[in-house]
DNA sequence: AATGAATGAGTCTTCATTCAT
DNA sequence: GATGAATGAAGACTCATTCAT
């Protein structure tokens, strides 16, 4: 993620040696389990430590304080699911609108719903950190890679794409996060997930025809 | 909110007297200001019983923890939405379909964004909190308001309206909290809405009649 | 009991009226339930209240504070005690030495061990209290009561009985108390206290006769 | 004492170093000060931690809590003490029945006397302490360094050597703990346990024979 | 006289952060 | 560089006592 961080929440030190890059994964890898298994007023910078096979001495010098690991955490994690949806939009480049469509939601889906417990304890995390700026970086790039996706449909064209693109990412996100929050059975999603793709489709052959 | 809540998340006594009422909305009132001045990480019953100008002792003799006031805060504020959904869903029984929606998403997203810091500090305040109950309660009640108003639309009539209407819930719910956290300029939300509404539209017309 | 409390420790009225005598009883008996039911740091003035069905103030009006009301639970049980013994003592006035021993160990064994419970609740009452004149005052009744009985056993003269008696005493009490606190089986309680009667006469056989 | 202590009340980490093992000893002298000048309704962890010169920080990362440092100050003492009776009892195999019972009352009011306020205060801060544990391996020990000391008596043999055992010990614990909370000046004290020597053994000749 | 809501000092306990080894 | 013991400020919560009604 290329957002400027807050100076404070930057991480002290990036991973030069492989060693370090290994340090720091136990120490993101441990941080989600104890959110997951503790709850968030259980995380505490001695436990994570602890789980993570390091002292907190050391955790210390990867991280200034506390928020900034739970800053580049959360990093890390927007990174990867903008990873995802970036491939999967470049792989569309020239399909069909309803493909696009279909893809994008499965996959954003997808990206937050295989590790749901994870992704739900990550929303915690984010409570009170000044993350702001990784939200906005975050949907920059989602911005850029689905209005780049959308232009190169053969069977559409929008007046107003920025608008069109920008509404369709909210109510994507949106819904996902929404229904994410009310824990819904598998199949009740699948179905709205579903609804979620053909009102998409709908509002892009409106808008785009 | 007929949720019945966590055993240990009930208040303590019911405001019998006036002076009582009183004394538990200025609690109230001083917890969002707590929150939104000071954010999460120092809303503190202290600091709360003295912005509320009322002794710790007192405080617990209303909620018999923190976490109690938390949830009896965010039940308070649900029920004021859901009453206004509810009315608004009501006052448009018969409307055509199109004033229907707009109107939906107009109130929702009125309710949520009148006081929108208070909105979001309040979202901040469910963290880590068992709220669960709540939110499938007021979810319930939606549900059942926007259905009966859908119902009686004259001009159109739902195969499966049950999916329909939880989908366009989700998804206006969804978008409205999305556009919320990415905190976008007044004029483009307004844009969004606008698109929103369109989109839901579209998807009525397309599901119904 | 007759001991002069510290000044701060009495109790603030003394019952005059039936009414008052039911209340401070019901006080008294509230006491000892919480103290029995919830241990000695659940034993708050509120609870105690409750429990007596009174409300805190009225409790205030009895006993200036918690300390006086330990004070006066104490006393009043000590009295009993010491009523019970000092009759079954004159009972026993030129009766053998054997039959006196054996009342003697008998009737103070029972009288602690009949709501062993609420011995042992008053001895965790008793901590932190200053409660030295009462003790002092029980032990001064129990000297004088038992000195008089043995006084008139046709079959021992003493040469040094004051000692010989508090030497008794101290054997006696001590030993039931240890006894209690170990919470030994019944059975073996009987056997030792059975020895403990054996042991008393033996010596005073040997220091009287 | 090897009490299996009830899981949630040992000790937190045993002191490796010698540091901690001098911090650890600070700790439980602190404790017994705060305990006989403050009393124990004063005993707080920060006021034990001030007077042994660490944060209450550094205490907890010895004590869970504070009632294992009761507990721990408690099984410390009767250590102490349980050894300095094996000692004495090991020291008379083969002595005299009436040197032993010297030696055992001797010993044991030493024990407990040497430091008296401390013993009062120790026994202060047991209660509501669940050290059933505690006292009964006491116990346990005390019985069978008693017993061995008994059956190397050259002048007696005993039919029933546990009852006789266990009655003596009841005795001579309970006399002591009686005569201790009753303050007695000194002489009076010195004579009792004079007497109470007696009468052990005259009770021992009673039953050994 | 009785009530019980209100008070707020005082308790235990946690935990981010530092720094001597 | 790494460690983890030590720190102590800060938080949640309790409860003896008062006093307006």
């Amino acid at each position: 993620m290329d957002a400027t961080p807050p100076q404070h929440l930057s991480a002290r030190k990036k991973p030069r040696q492989a060693r370090s890059a290994a340090t720091l994964e136990a120490i993101f890898e441990a941080t989600i389990q104890v959110l997951l298994r503790e709850g968030i007023h259980r995380l505490t910078t001695t436990r994570v430590a602890e789980r993570a096979g390091v002292s907190v001495g050391t955790m210390y010098q990867y991280f200034p304080h506390k928020q900034a690991l739970l800053y580049a955490l959360n990093e890390r994690y927007l990174d990867l699911v903008a990873e995802r949806v970036e491939a999967a939009c470049q792989a569309q480049y020239g399909a069909s609108t309803k493909t696009m469509v279909e893809v994008l939601v499965t996959t954003y889906w997808q990206a937050k719903t295989e590790r749901s417990e994870v992704t739900r304890a990550l929303y915690r995390s984010a409570v009170e950190l000044d993350n702001e700026a990784l939200i906005d970086a975050f949907a920059r790039r989602m911005d850029a890679a689905t209005i780049a996706m959308l232009k190169s449909a053969p069977d559409a064209v929008y007046a107003n794409i920025d608008l069109v693109n920008v509404t369709l990412l909210s109510v994507i996100f949106g819904t996902v996060r929404n229904d994410f929050e009310r824990d819904l059975p598998a199949s009740e999603q699948a179905e709205i997930r579903h609804q979620l793709t053909l009102m998409c489709l709908s509002y892009l052959e409106m808008s785009g025809g």
